[in-house]
DNA sequence: GCCAACGTTGGC
DNA sequence: GCCAACGTTGGC
């Protein structure tokens, strides 16, 4: 099993936006960026663990945890004109986007935001942590995951 | 709101 | 295939 952190900006989707949905999958759609997309169409599996991370927002950090519920599948919203999402460059014979479903497991205790992640050597290796990182989605070690739970 | 860092685009 | 210009991300 492997462990990821999603990125998403709270004032457009966050994680009580999850937890509303009581149990209910959702999909994890308008990644537009290519290394993203890999990740979820190629090593994303049922049953890994990921961090709910809010980006561009008055605390970053990281405020919940989900599991993939279903790996990667066509985007569709790239399909559709009038979606936000629509990439006139996907073509529905030959899609470019994908997606997959998270679940909802828990919110954090409380969040733990950038600042504190970076103030841990033993997150030095983290994506996440690094100057100019704009990934929205990153693989996370057990090591890592393990040490940012114990500081919960 | 600023701006550094990054990815993508497109002219050549 | 190079690289300048541009748009976006996201912390601060």
């Amino acid at each position: 099993m492997a462990y990821w952190i999603m990125k998403s900006e709270p004032d457009v989707f966050g994680v009580d936006h999850l937890v509303k949905l009581s149990g209910k999958t959702d999909s994890w759609d308008g990644v537009r960026n290519y290394q993203a997309r890999n990740m979820m169409r190629d090593d994303m599996k049922k049953g890994d663990l990921v961090f709910f991370y809010h980006s561009n927002c008055k605390e970053p950090g990281i405020a919940g945890i989900m599991k993939i519920a279903r790996e990667g599948y066509v985007d569709h919203t790239a399909f559709d004109p009038g979606q936000k999402y629509f990439d006139p460059k996907s073509d529905p014979d030959k899609p470019r986007w994908y997606m997959v479903d998270v679940k909802h497991v828990r919110k954090l205790k409380r969040v733990i935001t950038l600042a504190e992640l970076k103030s841990h050597p033993q997150l030095s290796d983290l994506q996440l942590v690094k100057r100019g990182n704009r990934l929205s989605i990153m693989p996370v070690t057990k090591k890592q995951w393990d040490f940012i739970l114990s500081l919960e």
